[in-house]
DNA sequence: CTGGGGAGGGGGCCC
DNA sequence: TGGGCCCCCTCCCCA
């Protein structure tokens, strides 16, 4: 799993089908269901289930990366003026590519599966009609050509060679073309399904306690707690006869010992064993400039 | 108000 | 892909 799988972004709000989430097999079948819906249906009215196109609108076969499957997509219509335009007809409910930056949104709007190209393949319409060289990577260029800065449109960063820009473009066009799974709990979106299934243990709290019925989101959570039952306590401390149920306590503890505590206080130069303790002591008006 | 313990949550990393 | 573990953090409570 790659280890940055976790990364959570709020940028849109696209909810997955959560049948998929409670069975894989539920998953096949709505599939292969919405896959004969597909089927019969005429060209003009493929199903587009949102305004930039998510890939749910695809057959099976087709749902698949838009960059390495080079589709692409015909305007948003709904295939019937009664039906929703977010897919929820099919029942089912694929994550959607974002779409949305305060930039991004001042462009003309793009189908989604365009966004999915990289940049550096799309010409403008001034382009197209004045053959003004407009950077074609999504960048706004200044000055002339000996000392061009040219900036990143998403970040604003500048650039001194058009390949840096590319590149820069490159990994925008990739961020912003990932898929995000939201959460049916809450709005946390996750840009991996199995981040999201580790989110929503949070909700449904499938490890419970037998003796209290105390429930939580994970095993070890668990393991926690049971020791509040048995008084277990096997992180000791090295330097008293103290001994703790949970390591961060114990490396909460640990601090207590230390000559040098982890958090000052910028104004007072004050320090502290704990962030809280911290805060608590600024909060407290030590630092009312801060 | 401060310091510290107890309990628990969330995300990242490793296997 | 999932489980286990780790780290960091927060909240609550009490002395």
């Amino acid at each position: 799993m790659p280890r940055s799988f976790l990364v959570k972004k709020h940028l849109t709000n696209k909810k997955p089908d959560y049948g998929v989430l409670d069975s894989q097999k539920h998953e096949v079948i709505h599939i292969e269901s919405s896959s004969s819906k597909l089927k019969i249906l005429h060209p003009h009215e493929t199903l587009f289930p949102a305004p930039f196109l998510g890939n749910s609108a695809l057959s099976p076969t087709l749902r698949m990366n838009p960059i390495s499957s080079g589709i692409c997509a015909p305007p948003p219509k709904p295939a019937h003026p009664s039906l929703p335009m977010d897919g929820t007809f099919l029942g089912i409910t694929y994550p959607l590519p974002v779409t949305s930056s305060p930039l991004r949104d001042m462009q003309p709007a793009l189908p989604m599966l365009e966004c999915a190209k990289p940049r550096s393949f799309q010409l403008s319409q001034r382009e197209l009609e004045d053959n003004v060289p407009v950077s074609p990577l999504g960048l706004s260029t200044t000055g002339n050509s000996q000392e061009r800065i040219d900036e990143c449109f998403d970040c604003q960063k500048a650039f001194l060679t058009l390949s840096s820009l590319a590149n820069q473009r490159q990994i925008h066009c990739q961020w912003q073309c990932q898929k995000y799974f939201s959460c049916k709990y809450c709005d946390k979106e996750y840009v991996s399904l199995g981040a999201l299934k580790m989110h929503i243990r949070t909700h449904t709290l499938p490890c419970v306690c037998k003796l209290c019925g105390k429930a939580f989101s994970r095993p070890w959570l668990l393991q926690g707690h049971i020791r509040t039952h048995t008084g277990e306590k096997p992180f000791s401390c090295p330097h008293c006869s103290r001994a703790f149920a949970d390591r961060s306590n114990l490396r909460a503890h640990l601090q207590t010992h230390s000559e040098i505590k982890k958090y000052q206080c910028r104004s007072c130069f004050k320090t502290f064993s704990r962030i809280s303790l911290l805060t608590k002591h600024e909060e407290a008006g030590c630092c009312p400039m801060s």
